[in-house]
DNA sequence: CATTGTTATAAAAATTACTTATAATAAATG
DNA sequence: CATTTATTATAAGTAATTTTTATAACAATG
């Protein structure tokens, strides 16, 4: 079997069509015919059923192949991203914002005494975003904040922490007096939230969701502290995580009293594969050191 | 990339030996250092620190790209494997003996009810082992009795019952007084049980390891029947899930009353990127619903 | 110091993959 | 309804890649 192959496989799996398929590779025509003649013999199993004025079929041994086919094509490309980084001997670490401003102080502290804050790289962007480009293999390890512990066979994960989402609001705004405050309520009030792309917002989406409502968007920023400022001087209401720390004096955060309140799940994410050189290893150690001293305090 | 010099790399890092690893493949000697040279072009890394005369010393690229090889390998068998399958128009399933006795019975009465229990074919062994023969192909669906629920990243996992196992003795046993059992009250009695590989075996192992003592195995065998008739008999105690149907007039079940009795789980499992025919789906779907009614009664 | 066991190199041979040219044929077009 | 267009297949030749053969290089061993 034959990497290149499985890659011409794939795309006239998609294209449906050996003519454009070639074109996308810069070949001739028949060597997409031979290609899968190739694997076709090899398989022992007819792969895809050649209507030449119709669509092509993909048969059962087809979309069998092609499961593997694109696990392994993956596999190749992303083996040489994570060599060329293996000699970069920097750790592109993504980092969403609120737990960057939660947690990465201490992390920044530890690896500066050590010598290695020259060797991260880091990229602020949403967990979504984030998780993308990790598989891509354009960041070696990365924060995550999700609702649910999510589940991807490529991706190792460690979670570190759960906080309870919480309406944050300012030191005088009315919604402090109310005692029970439930989502529902919310209904009328404005909201400054983060761009797409950020947890907060699916979190804030399911609730509304469950209340039969739309919120209504003041403003979407992607930093924390703009947000918070505007919340400040009662532009709208913030929903975030509880622990983000803020100034008492001027915003307050109010738990919601409704039952199941969506949860931000922290975790430190790595590829499954990733082989980490010397230097890599030794960052990440601090960084689970580190998260695991503030756990404890 | 190529599939062939991944399979050379490999068994190169095993045996750390070029001249043994060509003949390993019966090729000529220079095929394996051409085919490294080939790799570490593409990798633009080296992988392997060549010393002619100590032992090959494999780098942290290289260990990386093992990672992906070993995986691209192992899909690129399975692929020909699950290919040949389909065509074979038969699921085999893979059934260890307890839920085999337990659950099989309605199953193969609405296989046969639809015409298709001539389209299975059932291997018979312990957990163990039925799992190791999924991983490489040479089943197509298993249920397994697990004592924890596993956590493989091939294997697709359906739980669909967990019992807690429980002691068998016969009816005129001297502990069925004892109304207060616990498994270090055990320590004298000969033990009827599975032949090794059966998951009976590690339960009964982790609790005498708590309880600090080796249980006496009187007999070993790899049939139920036979181990209840001896239990019947008295020729010893048995271990089994709770669930297990007996003869009430011979055999009594007793529960354990240690906390933390180890349990007997029980789920369906296939391959991740297994791809069904449409039989083999439909069979598939009629295990699924009949387990489904069980637990419902 | 010749022998053994090992990996590397160069040139030739073998194999594999690809291209060019063309056939075949269903669908679309005028 | 003949013609054109779009598509895939085949055959022969060419190009590229992989493997072999033959040999070099060289450290370890006895």
């Amino acid at each position: 079997m034959n990497i290149r192959d499985l890659e011409y496989f794939i795309t006239l799996v998609e294209l449906k069509n050996f003519s454009r398929t070639a074109k996308h590779f810069h070949v001739s025509q028949p060597t997409i015919t031979l290609a899968l003649k190739r694997l076709e013999n090899e398989m022992g199993a007819q792969l895809i059923i050649r209507n030449r004025y119709q669509r092509l079929i993909v048969t059962d041994s087809g979309r069998q192949l092609l499961k593997h086919a694109k696990q392994i094509v993956k596999s190749s490309q992303i083996s040489k991203k994570e060599i060329a980084n293996l000699k970069r001997k920097k750790l592109r670490i993504g980092l969403p914002p609120i737990i960057e401003a939660e947690y990465f102080a201490p992390i920044a502290k530890r690896l500066k005494d050590n010598g290695l804050l020259q060797s991260i790289e880091t990229f602020e962007f949403g967990s979504e975003n984030l998780l993308k480009q990790l598989k891509q293999g354009k960041i070696d390890f990365a924060f995550l904040g999700t609702l649910n512990s999510l589940n991807d066979n490529d991706i190792d994960l460690h979670e570190f922490a759960r906080k309870p989402f919480k309406i944050f609001v300012s030191k005088n705004n009315r919604l402090n007096n109310n005692h029970n405050l439930h989502f529902k309520a919310l209904k009328d009030y404005d909201f400054v939230i983060f761009k797409n792309g950020f947890i907060q917002n699916e979190a804030l989406k399911m609730l509304a969701q469950r209340n039969k409502f739309t919120p209504k968007i003041a403003f979407q920023s992607y930093t924390t502290n703009s947000l918070l400022n505007m919340i400040a001087d009662d532009v709208g209401i913030g929903f975030f995580m509880s622990s983000l720390t803020v100034d008492p004096n001027r915003i307050t955060k109010l738990a919601l009293k409704d039952h199941d309140v969506p949860q931000f799940v922290m975790s430190m994410a790595t590829r499954h594969l990733q082989v980490f050189n010397p230097i890599q290893r030794k960052i990440i150690d601090i960084i689970k050191e580190t998260i695991g001293n503030i756990n404890e305090n």
